[in-house]
DNA sequence: CCGATTTACGTTAGCGCTTACATATTTCGA
DNA sequence: TCGAAATATGTAAGCGCTAACGTAAATCGG
């Protein structure tokens, strides 16, 4: 499913599919048992059934519906001889709804129907259902104490106010150069060997050989690196390149690779190129916009069991 | 939040709430940053922008929606002047989309505002964020697997195929009769001193005074309890009525109810009261249909800190 | 090779909901 | 006490989506 991959961004979609799935479920075990009722319905009808007759702005605010919602709704069930008007004596600008009889002998006639979706909705979800409403509820909680929006462009003033800054290696940074990129390797691939050596001692494996590391810093946060490795006199390999994943879309890997581009030019480097995975094709697609060349097959004596992508850059592409 | 309540009954409604939530605070970020784009074009945008040029049906089919939907959406994003329809050369029948340039700036510009929004979502949501995200993913992945219409109504046949019957105490019962209380006791209140004695040990505490306790079998399972003590000869208190919440609305209360009821007339009994909490608006309504009444104050020298309602039955009533 | 079926897509009608507006009634405050 | 503000509800227009239908193109099967 491709809205997954799109994790926090497609939250509302993902909702709704699901939402919809819960809706045609009911009404499809409703017709099918020949109950009276529409899943929609229910909110309303099991509100008035629990609470009595009740005004429509109280239904509007049980249910976290409009009163216009609710208003359009109430004529449906009057239409289906479920639902009754009756003005409010007391306060005439109210409308009380009120349950006919039918609704009552069909409401208590849906006991067993209700006992069947709650024993059918564990039997088909799990365990996954409990933690699915729990997540619900808890975010129901969470937004109205720090409503989403104004978090997010809180995070956006952030991010905007702070500078992006490329920096190279400095030994306080070590533990970031690990961090920074086993959170790919883990998520898409695994840590091999030879990247858990480099990764915990990049002093010996990139430095000394004559290699650069640069970092991303945005504030005060570390939020990518890029490695420029010196495989033989002139030939350069860049490797090691992972942007926070909270953190992408702001230019940071972009950056570190024209940094590393650069310094590789600052030391009259002959070749540059890069192993990778097709599956990271964004990154992929990046490199080719920086002026690496996808190459027809793996390189030769790869160093790495993931590389399926070989590419060199060509100066000025 | 009234819909809480009804729990798996109203998950449609809730996941839809919380949907238009994200919808809504997404397109209000896009509004304040001045992006050109809105909520519900994220997932087609963002495919494109990922896929390249794709399908009306590849698009659909990507982010769960109708060729109907993507085709009329598309109708928009041309307006808007986002994305181009093109003929497939190689396939008469099908529609490429294509994004424009315009779209493919927007999007790039696009990228530390996704940031926002993934770090603003968890700043504001913290782990439930994931947490939901998870539940989503697992409940999407199960529904596959087994729907859950089929489900319910493989429960709700189940239900109907098994006889209810209403049974007196048996020793091999004794933990139902504690499970079956504790359920509602902890959900609702808290198990006080005189509950756990009573619960550990029915067979002195409720039998041996003269008592009776009947329990409501449904095939196999227990799913209800219901105790008559015997206060003094004569009067004799309905208490420890408890039935399982999954099986709710087969009518098991009510059963057992008139068990009980029958049990006090068979023993020509006096006085039958009871004891309750107003927030348990269903069972008390159930003992009004029953024939108990309302009493003006609580019955003096109650054994429950939980008493608040007190109720004698009236006979024909 | 040609009719039947399938596939791809657009169009239309309709549903459920929202926003915006209109109307009637009540409440508030000087 | 009376006009302004607030409240309660209904109505209309519009949005996003679906289901159903229509049409054109491709594919299948004898």
């Amino acid at each position: 499913m491709y809205l997954a991959s799109l994790g926090k961004l497609a939250l509302g979609s993902r909702l709704k599919a699901l939402s919809d799935h819960f809706y045609g479920a009911a009404d499809e075990v409703y017709r099918t048992l020949g109950a009276p009722i529409e899943s929609r319905w229910l909110p309303v009808l099991r509100y008035l059934w629990d609470s009595g007759p009740s005004t429509v702005t109280d239904v509007a605010k049980a249910i976290g519906q409009t009163h216009s919602a609710v208003s359009q709704l109430t004529d449906k069930l009057v239409r289906g001889g479920m639902v009754r008007r009756r003005r409010d004596l007391a306060d005439g600008r109210r409308t009380v709804l009120v349950l006919t009889d039918k609704a009552q002998d069909a409401l208590a006639a849906l006991g067993p129907t209700w006992c069947a979706v709650r024993r059918g909705v564990a039997a088909s979800l799990g365990e996954h259902a409990v933690r699915l409403l729990d997540a619900i509820a808890a975010c129901e909680r969470a937004l109205q104490d720090r409503p989403v929006a104004g978090s997010i462009l809180a995070e956006h003033a952030a991010i905007k106010a702070m500078p992006l800054e490329i920096v190279p290696y400095a030994p306080a940074l070590r533990e970031h150069f690990y961090r920074l990129n086993a959170q790919w390797l883990e998520r898409h691939f695994r840590i091999e060997d030879i990247d858990r050596a480099v990764l915990s001692d990049p002093e010996r494996h990139i430095l000394q050989p004559g290699g650069t590391i640069f970092f991303a810093r945005l504030g005060e946060e570390v939020i990518g690196t890029c490695a420029l490795l010196q495989e033989s006199p002139g030939v350069f390999e860049l490797t090691k390149m992972g942007v926070d994943e909270t953190f992408r879309g702001l230019g940071a890997g972009r950056r570190l690779l024209d940094a590393c581009i650069a310094e590789f030019h600052r030391r009259n480097g002959r070749t540059l190129f890069l192993e990778s995975n097709s599956r990271l094709a964004t990154a992929v697609r990046m490199y080719e916009r920086a002026g690496f060349v996808m190459q027809p097959s793996v390189r030769p004596g790869s160093h790495y069991e993931r590389a399926d992508v070989y590419m060199i850059y060509r100066q000025g592409a």
